[in-house]
DNA sequence: TTAACATATGAACATACATTCATATGAAAG
DNA sequence: CTTTCATATGAATGTATGTTCATATGTTAA
């Protein structure tokens, strides 16, 4: 870490706005679920797979086709979501519907999405 | 890319539903700018320092004493952040004080917040 | 104009992780 | 019960990027 002689003077360390700023913050365990979360849609091909389960259930066969991705790329990305509980499954038959296990995420990632559409305009 | 003779069978890629979501998804460049946005917030020093900034404006001092980093790497993210637009700057002196450039942000991190909260309570 | 301070930046390094290949698992059909 | 299909998974590889050290830039005060 820094040395404290290196960092500014007895004005600019504005301890008391830190302070403040200290006591809105969310606590590190907090930054880290957050953190994750955000790591999960930060990935194009995850992002891709979020959007295309957002508002139906489909096989991992269908998101090769739709996603014209590697059937083990998918897989290792679906474990992922898995994993993260973002995604839920069953199987029927030989194969296995993926969808959305938590309706926050549509919000979020609309959300998101109308933010950069909205910047798009400006 | 994957050889189609390994996909499913006739049944299995459901050509109608994909096409559906085709319709619906966002295009290649909006997913693009989506991830990149997540991954903005996907490094856990970025998204303190996003949240430090959230409500008011630090230099880069307050920022190391906060949040007990090298000054090198809070400048490098600062930089990261000022590239992608998410935070302006202006100089007072020889301090140089960072703020949040768009207030789209702070919604978005503040739902994302309740989410990971709610979550937390069930 | 020199010294001290506040911040920025380039290079090097280490690490994380997305993709691919090869193969394993598990279900259904014959 | 063997084969085929749908999906999962382990290992290897390449790439992206976060951190650090050293140093540069730019500002103020003496």
């Amino acid at each position: 870490m820094q040395d404290k002689e290196f960092i500014c003077g007895e004005k600019c360390p504005h301890y008391q706005k830190i302070d403040e700023v200290k006591k809105m913050e969310p606590n590190i365990e907090e930054i880290e679920t957050l953190s994750n979360m955000f790591k999960l849609f930060a990935d194009h091909t995850r992002l891709r797979i979020i959007c295309s389960v957002l508002n139906t259930e489909l096989c991992v066969c269908d998101l090769c086709e739709l996603l014209d991705l590697n059937q083990s790329t998918v897989s290792h990305q679906l474990q992922i979501l898995r994993n993260a509980k973002l995604v839920k499954f069953r199987r029927e038959g030989k194969q296995i519907y993926y969808s959305l296990q938590d309706e926050h995420i549509e919000q979020i990632i609309s959300t998101s999405l109308a933010h950069i559409l909205e910047e798009e305009e400006q």
